[in-house]
DNA sequence: TGGTCATACCGGTCAGACCACTGTACAGTA
DNA sequence: TACTGTACAGTGGTCTGACCGGTATGACCA
């Protein structure tokens, strides 16, 4: 009840980003409840990332500014059995999709973008840059498509993503292969070609793809350990994807 | 720290779909913290999908048992600025992908749910009816791809591809039109032609995309408010999509 | 004017108590 | 012997009051 009232707060528009909430203690006299059932409350809120709370200065309507997180569905893929081809399929999709679109839509701060993650990710030594470096050569390549639902959607699979990138990144004939592929994406993008990009996109993931033998059809856990194995760290996943991504919960 | 420790026990599968949790006062020994803090986390895992919990018997792990929701992302897009055009341009990659995919891999099973809700949605008469029947349609069609990630993408823009449909629903001319689309499709899949599905069901959305106007880059809030001026109904749109959508959390 | 200290307020947590609900076991009655 | 009702143990839900460490502001002093 508490939870949905000040749900309500936020998503009408009566608080707005970065706006404060009243305190605890205020909130348990508005409410007529104790303080713990609004702390419950607001761990709800804090849940569903309407809200941040911030020790000793109090709870804050989710902030528009900065690099907004993407609902991770992580634990839903896995649980209803996904593999590392229904992974690949859909990625194939929203980035195949997001190329197109980026072609046709992308502005020259997106070009600026990709462009610098592309010298990034040429500048990469160690299996850790290149995988930070796909990622966010990929995203950037998303994000210029200028489709919040595309965006989220791929958002959604980022932590899936970084897996299948280790596994890419594990292997020196699949980096020599499709390394070129951004490069000639990034120019089709530029030159507003979006069969180009189709293409090339599509060329670039199904190498990605080809890497998996028998994994193809493996549960998603199964396709993470064998990821490891193969650029020979001595990390676990976990320690890996927090290293790319710091803000992802657990998977 | 509790929050994770516990859904580590789910997603390991020490903990499986329906089991109990240790009650509040035994994990607040375990974990040599108040009652309280272990409630908070509990929440979480609520919050999360992870667990369930009833008065009086105790938190049970969430069940895999009946039709699983999808997790909503409602919110998300909104608060991303998403427009009629980006959720079209969105719906229309998903369900182009799922129709190549379903004609490749749709068992019989698959087959006579199509039919089913085909009869249905021919036999339609109300709005309300054609826009059920009409996502009982689309939706057999995403699982007939099976691929749970799509299905899973799909469930995300459920509730806002409602307010698409009763868009298409209420413009006589577009009934018309992209009616006989469903039959093809079904044909299609059926006779295991991707490239006709795929054909087919871009002109069925095409057809449904070109009601918009200049709606079409409006916000989703303005496109939902001209939806029921379309058909006519008494009732708010959030009346309408819970006859159809009965769990789907407010949007 | 800048630095330090005190105070008010913040969230985080604990302990203990009480309430309504659930389920099981046992006693009483037909 | 079987059925029904009651009591009790255990469950989650909530309240009250207290204490802790962190944050921010204002006052005072050098």
């Amino acid at each position: 009840m508490i939870a949905s009232a000040l749900a309500e707060r936020v998503l009408s528009g009566e608080l707005r980003a970065d706006d404060r909430l009243p305190s605890e203690r205020h909130l348990a006299v508005e409410f007529g409840a104790s303080r713990q059932v609004v702390r419950e409350a607001l761990r709800s809120l804090v849940e569903r990332g309407l809200i941040d709370v911030e020790p000793g200065r109090g709870a804050y309507v989710h902030g528009d500014n900065g690099p907004r997180r993407f609902p991770p569905l992580d634990l839903e893929y896995r649980r209803r059995g996904s593999t590392a081809r229904h992974l690949s399929e859909a990625r194939l999709m929203l980035e195949t999709e997001a190329a197109v679109l980026a072609a046709q839509h992308a502005e020259a701060h997106d070009l600026a973008v990709l462009e610098r993650t592309l010298d990034r990710l040429d500048a990469s030594v160690t299996p850790l840059d290149r995988v930070r470096g796909d990622l966010a050569f990929h995203s950037a390549l998303v994000a210029a498509s200028h489709n919040p639902v595309i965006e989220t959607m791929f958002g959604s699979i980022q932590g899936l993503t970084v897996e299948l990138m280790v596994r890419s990144a594990g292997d020196p004939e699949t980096v020599r292969r499709s390394g070129p592929h951004h490069r000639l994406l990034f120019e089709a993008i530029r030159d507003r070609d979006p069969e180009a990009a189709r293409r090339t996109i599509r060329a670039h993931l199904g190498i990605a793809a080809s890497t998996y033998g028998d994994d193809y059809d493996q549960s998603l856990d199964t396709t993470a350990a064998h990821a490891l194995r193969l650029i020979g760290s001595g990390a676990g996943l976990e320690t890996f994807l927090r290293a790319i991504l710091p803000d992802h919960p657990g998977a």
